[in-house]
RNA sequence: GCUCCCGUAGCUCAGUCGGAUAGAGCAACGGUUUCCUAAACCGCAGGUCGUAGGUUCGAUUCCUACCGGGGGCGCCA
């Protein structure tokens, strides 16, 4: 392993064995980074607390093995009874060495690979994507980009609202407008215009309402070729919309990753069978439901589920049951990722509570609510546009490239034209997905372009500046990146040193992100490490004259921080540009 | 009413499987450019970790109560 804080663990392990006589498997050092040492062991503490023994002592005869010897120069224990470490140089050194040597720059790979689906976005069709869909899309699309790095297979879903009631009202309007080759255009600067002209209708004319409804039997049966092509026209329409906000946004979902709700309504029944026979149906006020355990509703009565409301109909809860169904058996997935924002919280464990019930999410099935709050404006609302409405993704994205625009111009006026037009895209689109990403995804947070886009502090353009003058390095060298990548580096200046210890925390970051399914902290990992690279940059000069004996060594440091830099952005879905 | 989540520096946020003086960025103040991109760096300053108890050698972290903010609580999704 390259991450040293992991190394040393094991001849930790092996030492308190053997002052302890417990067997090692057991043992827990408690190796974490520390502000006076490379790192520190806290393991004594909790060891001798349940031994009764004394911690120092133990820690002092922990020390006394010699294990630690190879991997470190300095072992002192302090207070009462932490082990304070400090590696040695070459221990260091070839620490990097083997994660520059890898082509996964020191990550390793899970230990189980599984099948994951991983459910987010969920736009509904003729419909607007707004600002309630940034977050849920950015984090789930950087959660993809992970899982698959650490060598799961990943099934992205965007479970669309493609079926329900408003489809009777949407289909009938297109009737009116003279059927399946009516024209119907998205317009991207208001995308449910169609909505709400059939909205109008609807709550206008009760003959329209009627007719609406009776659609939406014909549609429920899938029987009626008119009503079904109608309705799929519908969908298609939109998914071009959605592929023009994903395509901009740069987000992996495309429609092959559509799995509306319309996939799952046939299966419904069946669902609902499976349920009857497992002894979990139940009727309640004339609805179908399953009680689960441990909800309870305003009069501190059982709250059930429903699935089949008193009318005969599904509704989500049918839907999301029958979804679960669908990952573990069709799929055969074992991790079922949902990025839905946190009001949908109290559902979907009544959900998974279901799903277990029924046999179907066991281990090792597990499901993760991915919650995420809110984007909030200024007032701490809900994102507005100038209109009152929640503001609309497009307009979101545009803005974010437009503000792109005006940085690069201020700031990079001599690249050529075509770089230019890309670096904005990247800058803008960057910052704004970062934004997302970067702070704890429960928490509601303020959306303000100008601190994502600022030059400084946690944001997007201060990793990616980084990177860009690292590249710079080696243009200015002459170098290619990858001659020095066999290099050994040498670890003199404190700032190589601490540039070293965090570009072999890569490893540890991505597994804890995912492990959390926070995104946010390999973000704080990655702006860690661009801010130890700024710092070695200006103490530790690569290509100046008097340091031709360093400078290969710092050359090996510079790309390998590039490059965790590069794939550390890359897995949160943001670009690394070279020049900026 | 019941229940879930949040409350850390003036602002925006990290951190917390219990550990040694609680960390960044912004803003403020003071420095650094004949030198690899100053979109940077260095320094200084700033906090009773919502309040009050409890457990512990040790609590911002765990438990309880309360205060403040938000979400959810049967046939929409």
């Amino acid at each position: 392993m390259a991450d040293p804080l992991h190394t040393v663990a094991a001849p930790l392990r092996e030492a308190f064995a053997a002052v302890t006589g417990l067997p090692a498997a057991d043992i827990d050092p408690v190796v974490r980074n520390s502000d006076r040492a490379d790192a520190q062991a806290n393991g004594a503490l909790a060891l001798a607390k349940q031994l009764g023994r004394n911690p120092r002592e133990l820690a002092e005869a922990v020390v006394a093995t010699g294990l630690l010897a190879d991997l470190c120069s300095n072992t002192e224990v302090a207070g009462p009874g932490f082990i304070n470490l400090t590696f040695t140089p070459e221990f260091l050194s070839a620490q990097v060495a083997e994660a520059a040597a890898s082509d996964r720059v020191g990550v390793r790979r899970a230990a189980t690979p599984e099948i994951a689906v991983v459910d987010y976005s969920a736009p509904n069709v003729a419909k607007e994507m707004h600002v309630g869909h940034l977050r849920t899309t950015v984090i789930g699309d950087a959660l993809v980009r992970m899982l698959e790095f650490v060598g799961h297979t990943v099934i992205r879903e965007n479970h669309i609202g493609d079926w329900g009631t408003p489809f009777g009202m949407l289909i009938e309007h297109m009737v009116d407008l003279g059927g399946v080759d009516a024209e119907l255009t998205i317009d991207l600067s208001d995308p449910s215009a169609f909505y709400k002209q059939a909205r109008a209708k609807f709550d206008a004319s009760d003959e329209f309402k009627d007719r609406a409804r009776a659609r939406v039997t014909l549609l429920q049966s899938r029987t009626d070729a008119p009503t079904m092509a109608i309705w799929q026209k519908l969908v298609d329409k939109s998914a071009d919309y959605f592929d023009v906000v994903y395509g901009k946004l740069g987000v992996l979902l495309r429609r092959d990753d559509i799995v509306g709700e319309s996939f799952y309504q046939p299966m419904m029944a069946a669902m609902l069978d499976r349920l009857d026979q497992a002894g979990l149906l139940a009727e309640s006020e004339g609805a179908k439901v399953v009680w689960v355990p441990g909800f309870k509703n305003r009069e501190g009565e059982p709250l059930p589920l429903i699935v089949q409301a008193r009318t005969g109909g599904f509704n989500y809860a049918t839907s999301d049951i029958t979804c679960v169904l669908d990952r573990v058996e069709r799929l055969h997935a074992t991790l079922l990722v949902y990025c839905v924002g946190t009001p949908q919280s109290q559902h979907l464990q009544m959900v998974f509570k279901a799903s277990e019930m029924l046999g179907v999410l066991v281990p090792p099935a597990r499901a993760v609510h991915v919650n995420n709050g809110n984007v909030l404006g200024d007032d701490r609302k809900i994102l507005k546009s100038r209109s009152g409405e929640p503001a609309m993704l497009l307009d979101l994205v545009d803005a974010a490239i437009e503000r792109g625009r005006a940085i690069v111009a201020e700031r990079s006026p001599e690249l050529p034209a075509d770089e230019k037009a890309e670096l904005a895209n990247t800058i803008g689109i960057g910052a704004l997905k970062y934004a997302e990403l970067s702070s704890d995804r429960i928490k509601d947070y303020v959306f303000d372009w100008s601190r994502m886009l600022a030059l400084e502090g946690n944001t997007a353009p201060y990793l990616q500046y980084a990177h860009a003058r690292i590249c710079s390095i080696f243009r200015k060298a002459e170098v290619s990146r990858a001659s020095v990548r066999g290099v050994t580096p040498t670890i003199g200046q404190s700032q190589e040193r601490a540039l070293t210890l965090q570009l072999l925390q890569f490893d540890a970051a991505v597994h804890d992100t995912l492990d959390k399914f926070s995104p946010h902290r390999l973000c704080t990992y990655l702006f860690d490490l661009a801010q130890a690279f700024t710092s070695f940059y200006e103490a530790c000069p690569v290509l100046k004259d008097g340091y031709e004996a360093t400078r290969e060594s710092r050359l090996a440091l510079c790309d390998l921080t590039a490059r965790v830099l590069q794939q550390g952005l890359a897995l949160l879905g943001i670009e690394a540009p070279e020049r900026m």
